[in-house]
DNA sequence: CCAGTACCGTACCGTACGGTACGCTCGATA
DNA sequence: TATCGAGCGTACCGTACGGTACGGTACTGG
């Protein structure tokens, strides 16, 4: 789809970063005229708009549903998410789009921000609470409110990454690094929420 | 002193947010004249240095030394930390802020994210972690990195605030639910980090 | 072969904004 | 009182950028 492809090269104006996400940048990186653009999606902030929510389209693969956990599936679902999860926040396409959005949270018009958030933190909680309920139904896990406890599971895997990554810090982490925090991240959920006969 | 007047008048409009965050808006509300700010502070990025630093000179108060602790004074002090940590966050002008410094660390140019996390992030960083050492030195933690441990408790305390927020959610948080969220986090970080007799 | 459509490339317009210039006022110093 | 510097208000300049207009081209359906 021509239109897509435009919104690749957004993408890539965005994580180059080096040039100004300008209506002429784009028509020119994806070789078409402004006219054209503004046709498609009206105007700038429609543009972006779409982009996000192309991007977002490919982040969230299958919903796979949860059938009956024992303690080493459960670990390796939350392992799982806590992979995928630091894998998206690390990538140069995701700090791009989220300064994006945060920039554009600023000064409201259109919502940006709404987008990434329904996208990103809530669509990883929708698909990690359905797990801890399960884990929390074999007796696995023990909580009140599985939002709480996502939250907190949210918290020890992201820790300060995102914040710092959004900020300018340089911060690679490689693949390893990131198994190892997942790991660490799902140690300590586990210690917390962890029942006995686990 | 004069000038602070006018980056208080810069974070106001930050806050505020309405209108755009131009010379001519700072001039405006800080009833001085273009020329004025120019000279003061070279151009407009050095005028956003410039409040990001008198706004981080305000925050952190005074490093207090750790001496002896007990079980009740380490929980006091984390507490403390979080409560204050929490607040900081969750206020308008650190939201504002931070959105500045995020939508500046994209194009890059002066350094606004390594201020704030100058500032922010690692400056509490280097006051909690004495206060971990100290709780180790007295028995009642236990890790080997106190960096690790501090990020950890980070989480715990942060989860997913921020970025929802920089993100343009509403979600104000009062007195009471930030002392109950800090309770939370403390309570959950002795429970990883805690040694049995604390 | 013709009409219509979709789109590219380029030129253009209006405006917002960073930065500069300048005249005026006012308070301090001699 | 004369001089001087700091700084206010306003007008101005240049440019970048969002958005529009238009001529030219290639493809499609009749």
């Amino acid at each position: 789809m021509r239109q897509q492809a435009v919104l690749d090269a957004v993408l890539a104006l965005m994580v180059e970063g080096g040039e100004q996400l300008t209506m002429d940048a784009v028509a020119r990186r994806a070789s078409c005229s402004k006219e054209t653009l503004y046709k498609w999606y009206g105007d700038r902030d429609g543009l972006l708009t779409a982009t996000v929510q192309w991007q977002a389209s490919r982040v969230h693969a299958g919903r796979e549903t949860v059938q009956a956990l024992d303690g080493t599936t459960l670990r390796e679902h939350l392992q799982d998410f806590a992979v995928s999860w630091l894998t998206v926040i690390t990538s140069r396409t995701s700090v791009a789009l989220n300064r994006i959005a945060v920039a554009h949270a600023g000064s409201r018009k259109s919502n940006l921000g709404g987008i990434v958030l329904a996208n990103g933190r809530f669509a990883i909680g929708e698909r990690v609470k359905p797990v801890l309920e399960a884990g929390r139904a074999a007796g696995l896990l023990a909580f009140a409110d599985s939002e709480a406890a996502f939250r907190t599971f949210f918290g020890l895997v992201g820790r300060d990454i995102q914040i710092r990554l959004l900020l300018g810090e340089a911060l690679d982490l490689d693949a390893d690094e990131i198994r190892r925090d997942a790991g660490r991240a799902v140690d300590q959920f586990l210690a917390l929420y962890g029942q006995a006969n686990a």
